[in-house]
DNA sequence: TTTCTATTGTGTAAAAATTACACGTAAGAT
DNA sequence: ATCTTACGTGTAATTTTTACACAATAGAAA
């Protein structure tokens, strides 16, 4: 793998054109590109978000997303699957395109336009790497001010992944192997901000065929247990593109 | 306005990495931006598009998309509006992100990666400017093979806007000021494909206020002429943030 | 061992939304 | 005068959504 790319902060940018804040990469006329992505675990009944802290000087002590340069040779969603390779050590998990930022002065470092995507994933199988930047996981709802247009990006990431969770079941990809329908419940919950009625949740999920009945029970819990019930993918790939309405 | 970075192919590129078709803007080691404008429009109770003809040479007699190269100093729902103005002489016209693409060998001229938009227009409104490489609009189910991955980026827009139009009334957008009932329901049934009973559909529409009576009724029909509706921004405004479901 | 606490699993009736469906009316064309 | 074409309208049947209560079960506490 080639290290040329890997930053921004590392080939010693030239600061020519000081009114328009751009900064030339060599004597290029091209906007850089990067991806950024929002990735997405559910834990302790809390979505969370996966973050570092930035060390652009213009942003020291603030939170930001996780991104990296897009390689010469590398397909965009393969950017976006390395970012994510790198701080978790995760390949084949849910990832999908947002939208492009790209104002004139999102950067400090110049004209940088960035492809954002959000991930889905199962925060308990994860052991985070590189962990430098003090990197861990954040309650959606508690991220302050973030660096660059991060706040926005997240925002966006966020709403899309919001509006979706009720059409398809993608939701599924933040919970382990198997479930009780209350974390299933305490997920769309958690991610759409609302409650629902616990018979009118399980009736309409399983309707949707997408459960299927572990036989198992949960254990060592202080109360009645709950059945654990698994994801059926081959229902999912039948019905993924019909349609699916939680609400 | 610069004339620099006005097209591809104006720059005299450099050949040097024939194995990886990549081409190199003076030295730099950046992907190029570009943006692809899928633009909408309602005639002759067909849904189109407008194209040109190609002009590279790998894509010759094939039908593309308008775009331009991203400029430095450039917004990029800027560059986005600047397509559309160029060629049709219209502003303040809808016009909404949707995906980017970036694969590898997309472009035979370099590693240019895409920003696409969709636009939807009156195309009565509109006189075509700089018609040159054959600009004109296309019924979007008769365009064959497209030059790029162009027929993947209008596929992904269209399919953006089948999803959006259920749930936003941009429809609207494709529409003259007054309209009847039936260009309504005839736009909606061209955009999915379908077709919706006459009398529920007006019900639902009526049911969203969008609509205002003109107390007017259409001219030089050979059959009961119909009233003129036009579409009240107010309440759309009102309601674009709530649900809005047409199916 | 009994009781307490917390959460599970289940059905039905009322309300709302969606669907299916037919006929008299009005304008221009013949 | 009549034909053609599309307009404008209401209701009943069906489906979907909503609201709502109680017995059962595990571990914890007494």
């Amino acid at each position: 793998m080639t290290k040329d790319l890997e930053s921004y902060s590392e080939e010693g940018f030239i600061r020519e054109n000081i009114q328009s804040n751009q900064i030339e990469n060599k004597i290029s006329t091209e906007p850089s590109l990067s991806v950024d992505c929002v990735i997405f675990g559910f834990d302790d009944q809390v979505l969370k978000v996966l973050l570092i802290k930035s060390d652009q000087p213009e942003f020291l002590g603030l939170w930001s997303l996780l991104g990296n340069k897009l390689k010469m040779n590398e397909d965009l969603d393969a950017a976006a699957e390395r970012v994510l390779y790198e701080r978790t050590g995760l390949e084949n998990i849910f990832l999908e395109q947002t939208k492009t930022f790209g104002s004139i002065n999102r950067h400090p470092e110049g004209r940088i336009v960035s492809i954002a995507y959000y991930s889905l994933l199962n925060i308990n199988h994860i052991q985070l790497q590189k962990t430098d930047n003090d990197l861990h996981w954040h309650p959606v709802s508690e991220v302050g001010k973030m660096a660059f247009d991060h706040n926005l990006i997240l925002e966006t990431c966020y709403q899309t992944l919001q509006k979706k969770v009720l059409t398809e079941p993608i939701g599924l990809n933040l919970l382990p192997e198997t479930f009780t329908l209350r974390d299933l419940q305490l997920l769309y919950e958690a991610i759409l901000g609302t409650s629902f009625d616990r018979r009118n949740f399980r009736k309409k999920f399983f309707s949707t065929k997408l459960l299927v009945d572990r036989n198992e029970i949960e254990k060592e819990v202080s109360h009645r247990p709950a059945k654990l019930y698994s994801f059926d993918f081959e229902q999912y790939n039948k019905i993924k593109n019909s349609r699916f309405s939680l609400v």
